[in-house]
DNA sequence: ACGTGATGACTCC
DNA sequence: TGGAGTCCCTCACG
């Protein structure tokens, strides 16, 4: 029996029961559960019929009546109400003729018809393979006695051991080999060339007209939208390659997808991993060597998938479940590395195996975010709660570290915090209260002021994970974010709050975008979605 | 039967 | 107690 399934199997909810809804008065009635609703957008809803025209028909109504007690009849043989009944039809085909509520509904009837998502990438024949299980007989039909099962305690109810799907992967490197191919799992050549090209085409910021104007120009198409993991994209990266479009995206179940637009290795381009067992919460190739890309999951492993090597390394591995990572140097080479109790360890990669790691809990609060400053490296960005700080990692303790600077006024959770890329003097913060603050941190007071805080619905509910907002790293104080609100779309905002470019398309986009990402050297942006779909916008 | 995708459901303090 | 915090878990629909 699967233990997880046992929280979400109360008796209550079988079906027609009464169950008290968490959150209404403890006097109010009892209901039946709630179905879950569908979201409809309302723009796709026909408009509100205006109250002229309930008027209007309530007065005809009412004439209707009146005449009809008349029961004149005319040549034809219909009445005066007939008569006025069939005047009554054609004025109102009139007016609605006029208001164009029939091409409205036409056009209603094929937006809301169900969009196919797209088929490339991994195909459905890759689901996991099913184990087949004997056929099972009840022990009441075999008349032996009920087995008695205990619960584990409340607890420890998550980490119970057991065949499950979440079993850790073995500690030490991992062969790399594709799980979505169906013979000699083998990596195509054409990656390693594909990985080791980075022509450093460092392209100068922008003035911010000709910034609009780029974005403008970067189009969906249906060759830019596939399916690269089995799950909910969690995270998700650019190569900084600029010569082709090589994409990575970590899923809910451990895998790691790498899709390279326009190949045909794979399924469509799209080569799937198994590095982790449990969501991959945060993905990024090396600035220093491309062929690394590193991850890291919720089942306690930070790997490197080397493709030179053909493996993914063994970084840095605990028992519990790490939850984000920054690059602390230039050479990638040592990490910062957040858990979910608030602790930051600092990973040195040259000592592999046993990566020097150092504690230190900043607070016992769950930490959801950790970004090092681009030019002072000794300073890195935390988000925990209601909490963003700044911390000097000369001054870190094992215990209770005073952070250098606070970043105050959000009244909900934080789910993001990013230094800004090219001078550090910004900090991007997305908050549960439906805020992106921008920080100004050029000089690190005690408490850092706020420029801007952007209105934006981060309200996602569940199976999307949180919005957050990051910045291009080609354009300083320029930052992407995905939105909840119809037509589902990708923002590109200033820092000012002024929205520079919306991405939308009817029929290629139309999910929410939990995981954006900007292409590091070209002009490309990425959208991830809660079926392990990526979409690309490019020139 | 299974892929899809989301304004839910649960726990903690 | 209910608001806040979490996404480790779900499930209706086509």
């Amino acid at each position: 029996m699967d233990s997880r399934r046992l929280k979400h199997q109360p008796a209550e909810k079988q079906e027609g029961t009464p169950i008290q809804i968490k959150g209404v008065r403890k006097s109010s009635r009892t209901v039946l559960p709630p179905k879950r609703l569908r979201y409809y957008p309302a723009a796709l809803l026909p408009p509100r019929r205006q109250r002229n025209i309930e008027n209007d028909e309530d007065e005809q109504d009412d004439v209707s009546v009146a005449e009809n007690n008349k029961e004149i009849t005319n040549d034809k043989g219909l009445s005066a109400y007939e008569l006025e009944r069939l005047e009554n039809i054609r004025q109102n085909q009139a007016f609605l003729s006029a208001i164009n509520l029939f091409q409205a509904s036409d056009e209603l009837k094929r937006s809301s018809a169900k969009l196919q998502p797209s088929q490339r990438g991994l195909a459905r024949s890759h689901s996991e393979v099913k184990e087949v299980l004997p056929p099972r007989k009840s022990l009441r039909l075999q008349n032996k006695q009920a087995e008695v099962w205990t619960l584990p305690p409340e607890s420890n109810r998550w980490s119970v051991p057991g065949p499950d799907l979440w079993a850790k992967k073995p500690a030490g490197p991992l062969s790399m080999e594709p799980i979505n191919m169906a013979e000699a799992s083998k990596l195509p050549p054409q990656l390693l060339r594909l990985c080791s090209d980075v022509s450093p085409k460092q392209m100068g910021e922008l003035n911010l007209s000709k910034y609009c104007s780029t974005l403008g120009k970067m189009r969906i198409s249906e060759d830019k939208v596939a399916k690269v993991v089995m799950d909910h994209i969690f995270s998700a990266a650019f190569h900084p390659s600029s010569t082709s479009l090589l994409m990575a995206a970590g899923d809910q179940k451990g895998k790691v997808g790498l899709w390279s637009l326009g190949e045909d290795w794979g399924n469509d381009g799209v080569l799937l991993f198994e590095p982790h067992s449990r969501s991959v919460g945060c993905l990024a190739f090396s600035r220093a060597h491309s062929t690394q890309l590193l991850s890291l999951s919720y089942d306690g492993s930070l790997r490197c998938m080397d493709v030179e090597k053909a493996v993914f390394d063994d970084v840095y591995n605990v028992e519990y479940g790490l939850k984000t990572f920054d690059f602390l140097s230039h050479d990638c080479l040592t990490l910062v590395v957040g858990d979910w109790y608030g602790n930051v360890a600092i990973v040195d990669r040259r000592t592999p195996g046993t990566s020097h790691e150092s504690f230190h809990s900043l607070d016992p609060k769950v930490l959801r975010c950790v970004s090092v400053h681009p030019l002072q490296q000794q300073y890195f960005v935390v988000a925990k709660n209601r909490e963003v700080s700044i911390y000097d990692i000369r001054s870190l303790k094992k215990n209770e570290s005073q952070p250098v600077c606070q970043l105050n006024g959000h009244s909900l959770s934080i789910s993001s915090c990013f230094f800004s890329p090219c001078t550090g003097n910004r900090v991007v913060t997305s908050c549960k209260d439906n805020r992106i603050r921008v920080y100004d941190t050029s000089s690190l007071m005690s408490e850092a002021p706020l420029l801007k805080s952007i209105s934006h619905n981060m309200n996602t509910g569940c199976g999307v994970s949180t919005l957050s907002a990051v910045w291009d790293p080609k354009q300083e104080n320029c930052l992407i974010v995905g939105s909840v609100s119809w037509p589902r779309k990708v923002q590109v905002f200033h820092e000012s709050g002024r929205l520079l470019q919306s991405f939308e398309d009817d029929e290629l986009l139309y999910t929410v975008q939990s995981v954006t990402a900007f292409h590091p050297t070209r002009n490309a942006i990425l959208g991830g979605n809660s079926s392990g779909r990526l979409h690309v916008f490019s020139d």
